[in-house]
RNA sequence: GGCCCCAUCGUCUAGUGGCUAGGACGCAUGGUUCUCAUCCAUGUAACAGGGGUUCGACUCCCCUUGGGGCUACCA
């Protein structure tokens, strides 16, 4: 088995541009680009756009914008072009067309002039008969002078693998050791379409071989077709790259994940509010492990630690709860500045009044050890800007009543009109309560809860000096006076 | 159906012939606490089954079962 080398690590991620970047695809990406951090390699972007069919308008940008997101940043691709460019197939047409018409000459491929109609009753009959769906081989005997007269005139034609009929052929991977395959179940697969553009197993294979790749890693759903690609490359007489197969991220019910199963889109998790850090943090560990017990990383932890070996082969379930908890994780993690920088967006969308002069690095601050979301910051804050309606009962704590709660709000307000207006901060205003607390050996609760509600309107709600800093003397005593009113 | 991959708590996983099978999420309980959280502690829960190999199997081999992928002129 060739050994890894630093120098000549070559690795890229290529999605075909049929919509977003799913979650599954992004873990590729990630993997291939951690490899490529890892070794100081090139992390390349290809873009597999044969399939006219299922091109999506956008989806480059919004592949782009998910790794992006990620950070995942490429070293060669479309708007950033190395020497192996362009990185985008359907540019690249006459490359493929060139050593698709190789492979003829050198009798590893053939014209195939069989109709979509005879193909699909030929399956048809296969299934009638339960056996597996294969290729006849009808065209694989044509005199190759008469197929080549056919091709001139213009007859619609594909150009097919020429496997060979029996024998095996052995797939080395890096995650799975040595697969073996029987030629006798592989199909002599179209490598060219009608349309003159090629079919994935033979774009990817020259441009793996042109863009000198070293690692092809992408997910397991390729393994069964990996051994066609291993003939090409011998049909070529080129040397193959390493292969790794990783695993499959599944949806909660077992299967591939898909769009029923909820979110898959990248962009979809930005949007709710999870951190790149932890979504990263959450797909590298699923189908890695670092073998020790480490389970918060940042992406230069990971980078150090991750190798190919430590892949896991079996597909694990994608667990919104894990993710929720290590995007909690990776929130508290933040510092005030970047934890406001991040939340902004979110407050923007909410409509958030006079966002402008809002102390948002404090505000944010008050939610910082609530929120799974970053967008979980503008409902749990809202109270700042806008203290609801609420019902006065709320104001007496549990085992008190209104006479008691309605003094200790007089008193709350003598303690609040009395601090400085540069003593309105939390550690100051608590100090404060807590000696009048001691003083006049009253409950804590019975003198901060209805401080609590009164500030808020609310029953759950963050430190209430906290909440007395943010809210600044003049609001705080505001809205002390409406408890008060209520509790008359 | 055929081919291929996989198999430890519900989930993500550690384990590489001898362990009370470890950690994390979740859940439960308790602690901290004015609330909700955070944080901390404790508990809960697993080697799919059957054959071998071996003094000894979660670990190695085979079969069964189960799950997944592929089976397109899609990637």
């Amino acid at each position: 088995m060739p050994k890894t080398t630093t120098e000549n690590v070559r690795v890229r991620f290529a999605p075909s541009p049929t919509g977003f970047l799913h979650i599954g695809g992004l873990r590729t990406a990630l993997f291939n680009w951690l490899f490529a951090k890892k070794h100081k390699g090139t992390f390349i972007l290809r873009i597999e756009d044969t399939d006219q069919q299922r091109y999506v308008e956008k989806s480059v940008e919004a592949i782009t914008e998910s790794l992006a997101w990620c950070g995942l940043h490429y070293d060669e691709g479309p708007g950033k072009e190395g020497d192996c460019g362009p990185y985008i197939q359907s540019q690249r047409l006459e490359i493929y067309r060139k050593y698709a018409k190789e492979l003829v000459q050198n009798d590893k491929a053939y014209y195939c002039f069989c109709t979509t109609e005879r193909l699909s009753e030929l399956k048809a009959q296969q299934a009638a008969q339960k056996l597996a769906p294969r290729y006849d081989q009808h065209c694989r005997s044509l005199d190759s002078v008469e197929a080549e007269k056919r091709v001139q005139a213009g007859e619609p034609h594909v150009i097919r693998m020429k496997l060979p009929n029996e024998g095996t052929i052995v797939v080395d991977d890096l995650v799975r050791g040595q697969v073996e395959f029987s030629y006798r179940y592989l199909d002599d697969a179209v490598i060219m379409k009608t349309d003159g553009f090629p079919t994935y197993q033979l774009a990817n294979v020259i441009d793996d071989h042109l863009m000198r790749i070293s690692h092809v890693i992408r997910a397991e759903e390729w393994l069964p077709s990996t051994p066609k690609h291993v003939f090409l490359y011998q049909a070529f007489g080129w040397e193959l790259p390493q292969f790794a197969h990783l695993p499959l991220i599944l949806s909660p019910q077992g299967g591939k994940l898909s769009k029923r199963d909820g979110a898959v889109s990248t962009l979809e998790y930005r949007d709710m509010g999870y951190l790149p850090e932890a979504i990263v943090n959450f797909i590298a560990l699923l189908g890695w492990n670092p073998k020790t017990e480490q389970e918060i990383f940042t992406m230069s932890e990971l980078i150090e630690q991750f190798s190919l070996d430590k892949t896991n082969k079996s597909g694990g379930i994608f667990n919104l709860d894990k993710l929720n908890f290590i995007n909690g994780r990776q929130i508290r993690l933040l510092d005030a500045t970047e934890l406001a920088r991040r939340c902004r967006p979110y407050f923007e969308k909410s409509n958030w009044p006079s966002l402008e002069k809002a102390p948002l690095e404090k505000i944010v601050r008050l939610a910082q050890d609530r929120m799974v979301t970053l967008a979980e910051a503008v409902p749990l804050t809202k109270f700042i800007v806008e203290l609801g309606d609420y019902d006065p009962a709320i104001l007496i704590p549990k085992k008190s009543n209104q006479a008691d709660t309605l003094k200790n709000l007089l008193l709350a307000k003598e303690m609040y009109a009395g601090a400085g207006e540069d003593n309105f901060v939390a550690s100051e205003l608590k100090e404060l309560c807590i000696n009048k607390i001691k003083a006049l050996a009253i409950k804590t609760g019975d003198l901060l809860w209805p401080i609590r509600v009164a500030l808020s309107g609310l029953k759950a709600s963050p430190d209430v000096f906290e909440i007395s800093e943010v809210l600044g003397k003049q609001e705080s005593l505001r809205r002390l006076d409406l408890a008060i009113r209520k509790m008359e």
